[in-house]
RNA sequence: GGAGAGGUAGCGAAGUCCGGCCGUAACGCGCUCGACUCGAAAUCGAGUUAUGGGUCAAACCAUACGUGGGUUCGAAUCCCACCCUCUCCGCCA
């Protein structure tokens, strides 16, 4: 049953493959009291439970230390102590001023003196004006330490302090047996014709690449398999967003206001490339509130991401593993708060079910408390295998956010049963990074003689080729 | 980029010229509960923002009329800056 207005959030008609449609806001309706930077968030706008933060400190504590993370929860107490005093007092001034109010106003309309009153409530006003100000100061102290908390892990997260803790879950398909020294993709690829890092050196500079060919076929084919299977199968509607979002979108998600120095911004603008389509696709529902029979909503998208990779000097210098600018399918998942642990199990599936046409080889692993992004409370890495490195690589991570990007970013859904309004939870997972995907069909299906075998997943979108040889 | 119109609750919308019982915000729609009905429609009645403070829980108090400032004892209303949406014009893939 629709809530309240029913076109503002729709179903698509599910569509057949190769097309699928599937539900978005027809439009969207903003709560303009809820909006980011306006003074409801300056009035402690949790980032986490601030109910949990008063009542059960040592709970963010402990999920503090299980991150390995110097922040002091000390301090956050410490705050709120004073902000509520202020506030206290800020606002029996405030009720005193609005039972003046109409006083005044009535005295001064029978032509009566208020001279007394005025003077008082001058002085009222102006004790008002000081208070107010230092209030602003304690609650923008205490909102920037809530922005810099990440996000509490799940219990069923392994406790690590490094990837070194990340316990692996389990293994799928066989390494592909080569009798002859695998190359390494980049190798592969630009003995083939297919990239050139030089001339992309010349055009942009280090960390960018150039596809041509059967290459640049080959990452559209791997796209397009993708997205057919994340729409098709999966129940994942295809959306194309903005490549830039504005500071607002990003500090939704949590990019910032943490890790600046990994985005790129563009000069002169508020805007931001994004670093991968979690943000606009995610923040598709920011300061809305959603129907619960609408949920869950599931979008995906391929669209480029952009990186600084600020502080990776010297790590993956060569070849496509690590670049400022790759592809990226992506998939985001607004799912009630209940369910949200089992849609995380479907999304990791929905993503290993890429290698698994491909007929690549994979392992999945739980990342432990010290490994974890800022927002995840729970991730799980896919990590392909890459024969010409000899090891597994991170080709996907789906991360459950439970509420934490809901709450920055204000997205609620009512409940059929209830009045209350709840935070939903927030979902997204690589389907699959498409770069990384392209290295490892190189790999994996090279040839002793130099060549690549098409998977047979993708012969259909190669127009039938079966392989490239030089 | 130029000109104009607009931004008020789940939606639409009044109020803004002339500042003060107009913000649990008129009115309409939707939604929830109840009455009527065999049931439904229609009709009638009641209810229906969020956040923060406070409380065992309430009562109660404060804040929010796109955003941020200013004037004032007092701002949806007056002043300044900015953002967004719509219409028209220009430019453009």
């Amino acid at each position: 049953m629709t809530l309240s207005a029913p076109c503002c959030h729709r179903r698509w008609p599910s569509i057949p493959f190769p097309f699928s449609a599937f539900p978005f806001p027809a439009k969207l309706s903003i709560h303009k009291n809820l909006v980011y930077y306006g003074k409801r968030i300056e009035r402690g706008v949790p980032m986490l439970d601030l109910k949990l933060m008063q009542k059960n400190p040592e709970i963010v504590r402990e999920s503090l230390k299980k991150r390995s993370s110097k922040i002091d929860v000390q301090e956050f107490t410490d705050l709120d102590v004073k902000r509520k005093t202020l506030i206290a007092e800020v606002e029996a001034l405030k009720a005193e001023k609005n039972a003046v109010g109409p006083e005044i106003a009535k005295r001064k309309k029978a032509g009566e003196d208020a001279s007394d009153l005025l003077k008082k409530m001058g002085e009222v006003s102006a004790r008002t004006k000081e208070l107010d100000a230092k209030l602003s100061t304690v609650e923008a102290a205490q909102k920037e330490w809530m922005m810099s908390v990440p996000n509490i892990p799940h219990e069923s997260v392994p406790l690590g302090a490094s990837e070194e803790d990340n316990s692996v879950l389990r293994y799928w398909g066989d390494k592909p047996e080569l009798d002859f020294e695998p190359k390494e993709h980049w190798e592969i690829g630009t003995a083939l014709g297919g990239l050139d890092f030089e001339c992309a050196a010349k055009l942009a500079g280090s960390r960018f690449a150039i596809s041509y060919g059967w290459c640049a076929r080959l990452e559209r084919a791997l796209a397009q398999l993708m997205l057919d299977t994340q729409t098709t199968m999966h129940g994942y509607t295809e959306v194309v967003p903005p490549f830039m979002v504005n500071r607002k979108t990003m500090t939704g998600t949590g990019q910032l206001p943490k890790f600046e120095e990994d985005l790129f911004k563009v000069e002169g603008t508020d805007y931001f490339l994004i670093p991968t389509a979690e943000v606009p696709l995610t923040n598709i529902y920011a300061g809305e509130i959603i129907d619960e029979a609408m949920l869950p909503i599931k979008f995906c998208a391929h669209t480029p991401c952009f990186r600084s990779e600020a502080g990776s000097y010297g790590k993956d210098t060569k070849g496509l593993i690590r670049q400022h600018q790759f592809h990226k399918v992506e998939m985001v998942n607004f799912s009630h708060p209940d369910k949200s642990y089992e849609a995380l199990e479907e999304m990791t599936a929905a993503a290993e079910k890429i290698l698994q046409l491909l007929n690549i080889p994979y392992r999945v692993i739980a990342l432990c408390t010290g490994d974890m992004g800022f927002g995840a409370a729970k991730t799980y890495d896919i990590e392909v295998w890459l024969p010409g490195q000899n090891l597994y690589r991170e080709i996907s991570s789906c991360s459950n956010c439970g509420d934490f990007q809901a709450r920055r970013a204000n997205i609620k859904f009512q409940p059929t049963d209830s009045k209350k309004k709840q935070y939903v939870h927030t979902l997204n997972g690589s389907g699959l990074a498409v770069g990384r995907c392209l290295v490892a069909v190189m790999e994996n299906y090279q040839q002793a003689d130099g060549s690549i075998v098409i998977p047979d997943a993708l012969k259909p979108y190669m127009g039938g080729l079966e392989v490239v040889k030089a």
